[in-house]
DNA sequence: CAGAACATGTTTACGATGTCAACATGTCGT
DNA sequence: ACGACATGTTGACATCGTAAACATGTTCTG
C-alpha cells in the first residue's frame, strides 16, 4: 500500500527462500526475489551488500529449515541411539525432500558448517535453531547415558557431521528407495566409530 | 594460425580448468574460456550443448586431477591399511590445495559421485583416472588382505567416500594446521567402521 | 581438378542478471 | 513546519548465456 515496504529485508529473503527450495541455490537472484515482493531490484541493495549476502541469508534459513526437520525427527523417539539415528536420518531424507534447500544450505560459503561445528552456539538464539546445535545435542545426551565414551566424545560431530553431509550430498539427486539401504549403512558405520 | 582452431573442445576445457582453479565453478564461464583460448565465444558452442555441457567437462577433468592426486599418495605406501588411509588424507589435502577443483568436481550434477560409486567403472578408461575406482580398487585391497570382512565389504565405498568427501566439504576454507587433527579423527572413525 | 557439402568460426543481437548513480517519497526529530 | 535520513524508483552499463545469420576452411564427389 505505501511506498514503503516495512520490512523488506525478510520478505526478500523468504521469497529466496523459495527460489532455493525451487530451482537451489542458481535461482535464488536479486532480481527475481525483488520482483515477487513487488519491488524494484535496486531496493534490495538497501538491505544487503552484494547477491552473496542476500544468498547468504538465504542459506541461513536453509539451515534453519533443516534443524527444525532434524529436531522433530528426532523428538518422536526417548532413547539417545534412536534419537541419534532419527537425527541423522532426518538430514538425509532432507536431502531428497528439499534437494534446493540443502544445496543452498551449504553451498555458500562451506565455512558455515565448519564454524557450526568448530565452536559457534553463541549466534544462534532459541528461535533460530542450528542444524549443528542438534547434533551436539543429541552427541551430549549419548555420551551422558554413557554409550559414547568420554575418549571418543571429543570431535565425534565431525565423524557424525561429515558422514551424513557427504552422504546427503553424494545421494542428491538419485532415487530415494535405492539408496535406503545406503542410508543404513552409513549410519551403521557412523555408529560402529563412535560406540560399537 | 588458421581460422580454424584443431581441437577447440579440449582447449576450452583447459582453460575452464584454470578457471576453476582459481575461482571455483562459479568462474568458469564459457566467454572467458573462450576469450583465453582466443576464439569468439558462441564457437564453444560448437562443441558443448550449452554451459553446463562445459562445465560437465571440466569437471570431469577437476576428478581426474583428484584422483591422480589419491594414486600417487597412496603408491607411497605398500600396507592396505596405510595405502587406504593416504589415500583419504590426500582427498583431503586436495580440499586445501584446490578447492576451487574440488568444488567444480563434484558440484555439477552431484550424481557423477554416487554414479562413480555406485556401478560406473566401464566409462572410464586407462587414461581416464576415476577418483571413485582408486577408492574401490584400495578398498578391495583391503579386503583381499583380510582386513575388511566379507560382511563389512558391501557398501564400505559409501561409508569411506561420504565421511571423507563430507569432511573435505566441511573443512574448505578453514585452517589447515587447525584442522589436521579432526582429519584424523575422521580417518580414524572410517577405519573403527570398516575394521577396526 | 572444380565445386558442392560440411565442419567450424565470426559478427550481431537479445534477454537476464548484478549493481551503480541520480532522483523521489515517506518518516521523524527539533 | 521543516529538514535530515531511510528507503524506493527509474535508468543505465557490463557481463553472461545463447540464438541467428554469415564467413571460411576442409573434404569428398563428379
Amino acid at each position: 500500500m505505501s511506498y514503503h515496504h516495512g520490512n523488506l529485508a525478510p520478505a526478500l529473503v523468504a521469497a529466496g527462500f523459495t527460489l532455493a527450495r525451487q530451482g537451489g541455490t542458481a535461482s535464488v537472484t536479486v532480481r527475481e526475489a525483488a520482483r515477487r515482493v513487488g519491488v524494484s531490484a535496486p531496493a534490495a541493495y538497501r538491505h544487503f551488500e552484494d547477491r552473496d549476502a542476500f544468498v547468504a541469508q538465504v542459506a541461513r534459513c536453509c539451515r534453519q529449515e533443516l534443524a527444525r526437520t532434524m529436531m522433530t525427527a528426532r523428538d518422536r523417539h526417548r532413547s539417545p541411539k534412536r534419537r541419534f539415528r532419527a537425527t541423522g536420518r532426518a538430514y538425509i531424507e532432507f536431502a531428497f525432500d528439499e534437494p534446493g534447500l540443502l544445496e543452498c544450505a551449504f553451498t555458500p560459503h562451506q565455512a558455515h558448517a565448519w564454524n557450526a561445528i568448530a565452536g559457534a552456539t553463541e549466534e544462534c538464539a532459541a528461535d533460530d535453531p542450528d542444524a549443528a546445535r542438534v547434533l551436539i545435542d543429541v552427541l551430549d545426551e549419548l555420551h551422558a547415558a554413557g554409550v559414547i565414551s568420554t575418549a571418543q566424545r571429543p570431535g565425534a560431530e565431525l565423524v557424525a557431521w561429515a558422514s551424513v553431509h557427504g552422504l546427503a550430498m553424494l545421494l542428491a539427486g538419485t532415487d530415494r528407495v535405492a539408496a535406503a539401504p545406503a542410508i543404513e549403512r552409513v549410519l551403521d558405520g557412523v555408529e560402529a566409530a563412535l560406540f560399537g
